[in-house]
DNA sequence: CATAGGACCTACCACTCGGTAGGGAGCATA
DNA sequence: TATGCTCCCTACCGAGTGGTAGGTCCTATG
């Protein structure tokens, strides 16, 4: 079964359509960087869509994991989320490249017009929900105030994370690495603030 | 020159870009929904990366011509900062489609290394920071913080906006619509709440 | 020692890609 | 009438695409 070179190639197909997005990689592109010919990966992933729901579905369940650690990291509800939230925000290697895989999946979405397969988010975000939901139980928000919140901080921090390597190129890294620690803070005021105070 | 014909393939070349991205169509795909073969194509732009560029300059000119009628439509720099957003966020289609342009812009960005002609997005940023700055003249905020402020509502406004088919699937159609304006709501407190209050 | 199956290969298929060469129809100027 | 330019065409190219057919080697099991 070699689950070894099973995982190399999804790590490097990963990393590779994250980059440059599922039309712009050949299945023959990533079976060469790990050292196979096209077949090779073929003979695991009968076809290229299949190759890239694997990865969808792998980063799928990795992050509903770490939703759960966040989840029993703190008895806290408020410090719980900014814990989530943080844990998004960082700008590790394979988190910056999987946000952009989604992002790029979530642009392409529109196209696949909504099969089922799609709906990976759908747990994620229902308990993203409830976790804000948690935050601020005296006003009782609706699941669409909860969710119009959560996403809004959800799109902040995504958007910054696929953003930063260009922003380091238009203004040099030392202004990100000040924009980054702005950036952190600002978030965890806006959790503790926006949550605390009238809708 | 036929100006004609060259608007409508820039047009019809942007609403494909948007959608599928740069590698996803080819120019023989654009040329016939414009009705015209592949060469017809190529006789106005020499290449796919001439008509791409040609878009995203254009998209990139607009944007800044709103934005300077932004910075003219008030006197009091949070309102105007509340109307800039608030017209990055309508839901308009070509405000969809050219955000989702921008957006995959943004993610291919990356590989192309950062080339001169990537920096379109510099004085759109600019001026963001100097709006951003005007509404809380008191503190002084420096440029980083600015920027760190303004491209986080800048990333829930943009993200949100490429969000919403997918979740109008997710979630019904109704239940979205909610969100849209509680998502509104929400900026415009965070505008006003978030940088009147100690940073 | 035979055999089955996993892991991977070469060769090839039909097709699409971006781009070139060269021509023709229509019109404006000389 | 000749010349030249804009607009757009057919025909074609080499390279690359995802995928199939069929085979070879190796190892694990009987």
């Amino acid at each position: 079964m070699h689950a070894d070179t099973r995982q190399r190639l999804l790590d490097i197909a990963e990393q590779l359509f994250a980059e440059r997005g599922f039309y712009g990689v050949s299945i023959a592109a990533i079976a060469s960087e790990v050292g196979l010919t096209k077949q090779g990966l073929l003979h695991y992933f009968n076809s290229k869509e299949k190759l890239y729901g694997a990865i969808v579905q792998r980063i799928s369940d990795d992050f509903q994991d770490h939703q759960r650690e966040a989840l029993q990291a703190s008895e806290d509800p408020a410090e719980r989320l900014e814990k989530f939230y943080a844990a998004l925000a960082e700008p590790t290697e394979t988190n910056v490249q999987r946000t952009r895989l989604l992002m790029r999946e979530l642009l392409d979405n529109n196209e696949r017009a909504v099969k089922a397969e799609n709906w990976y988010l759908r747990p994620f975000l229902d308990r993203l929900i409830s976790m804000v939901k948690d935050v601020n139980k005296s006003e009782k928000l609706s699941d669409a105030e909860a969710l119009a919140y959560g996403y809004q901080l959800l799109g902040a921090v995504n958007y910054f994370l696929i953003s930063t390597s260009t922003l380091k190129a238009m203004y040099g890294a030392k202004f990100i690495e000040a924009i980054s620690t702005d950036f952190i803070k600002n978030l965890n005021r806006l959790i503790n603030q926006g949550l605390n105070s009238g809708t």
